[in-house]
DNA sequence: TGTGCTATGTTCGTAGTGCGAACTAACTGG
DNA sequence: CCAGTTAGTTCGCACTACGAACATAGCACA
């Protein structure tokens, strides 16, 4: 039941709520002088290299359009194919030094930028909210395409 | 503090979850023959018709961008520019039938694949994150991308 | 050992996205 | 009537995303 008219339900404030943060990645990626698409590709990779396969699992992109991202970052010099020892079809995407460091500036004005989102919450409000989105992403296997910040 | 391991902060639950959310919307979006960004323009259009400035406005695009954008939802026939009685350079936007029925389709599609991403929280867990979210959306002056389903 | 089958990536063509700059037409205020 | 503003469009550009077709490289197994 809505009690009053402010508050949403779920749905509608899941949807809304994303909107937001696809502006803030927005944002954050013009500050930066990125594309969206090239500043999430950054952020999954200060994880860990990737494979092609597996970056297009965890970006939720076929290959086809993979191999145009990467050659645009690697001639930005963002980012840098290694070839797989194992494998000599296969290889490794993994961040330059300079790509590390764009990455780690995005990821850090991204981090703001979605902080202040939830600026006017308590500290247990977002405590709360961390918890129950915590419970969707693990619920849905939400691919790591955003590293959790240390908690001070 | 985080107690076990499995909670997430806010910024990363925040931007995780919108990943999925927008996964949600690019499937719906296939589902029925639209892009991301038709899908959201007709649910946009849902709740009233735009002129082109209010339309960029909150879709958050450049005017320019949105020529485009509406250009081809006309070709489709989702989508019709009426001209502004009250001033002969604006236009007003809205949804041809065919649009509207496509809209209720598709905005019904997405609120059950949202729906389903919260599946596992108790009501009162949802009501909770309804709220906690509606803030938030509400102190940013979120743009209504997405109407609110009627809570039954 | 070879012979198919599968997996990993790339290439190509196509449609769509999004921007800024430059533009046209129409409204607004002296 | 003229200057300045506002609403939209046009254009060129870079990028996104897909599927189909392709080339290699690994793998299974007879």
């Amino acid at each position: 039941m809505g009690k009053s008219g402010a508050d949403l339900g779920v749905v509608a404030g899941l949807v809304r709520a994303s909107f937001l943060v696809n502006a803030v990645y927005a944002e954050s990626a013009r500050e930066y002088g990125l594309t969206v698409q090239q500043g999430q590709l950054l952020c999954v990779l200060m994880g860990r290299p990737y494979g092609m396969g597996d970056l297009g699992a965890t970006l939720g992109l076929e290959k086809s359009s993979l191999t145009g991202l990467v050659d645009r970052a690697v001639r930005r010099g963002l980012v840098r194919r290694e070839p797989d020892p194992d494998d000599r079809r296969a290889v490794h995407v993994l961040l330059t030094e300079e790509g590390g460091e764009l990455a780690e500036d995005f990821y850090a004005a991204t981090c703001r930028r979605v902080d202040e989102l939830a600026a006017r919450l308590s500290p247990p409000e977002r405590d709360r909210l961390g918890a129950l989105l915590g419970t969707i992403v693990h619920e849905n296997q939400a691919p790591t395409v955003f590293l959790d910040a240390l908690q001070p």
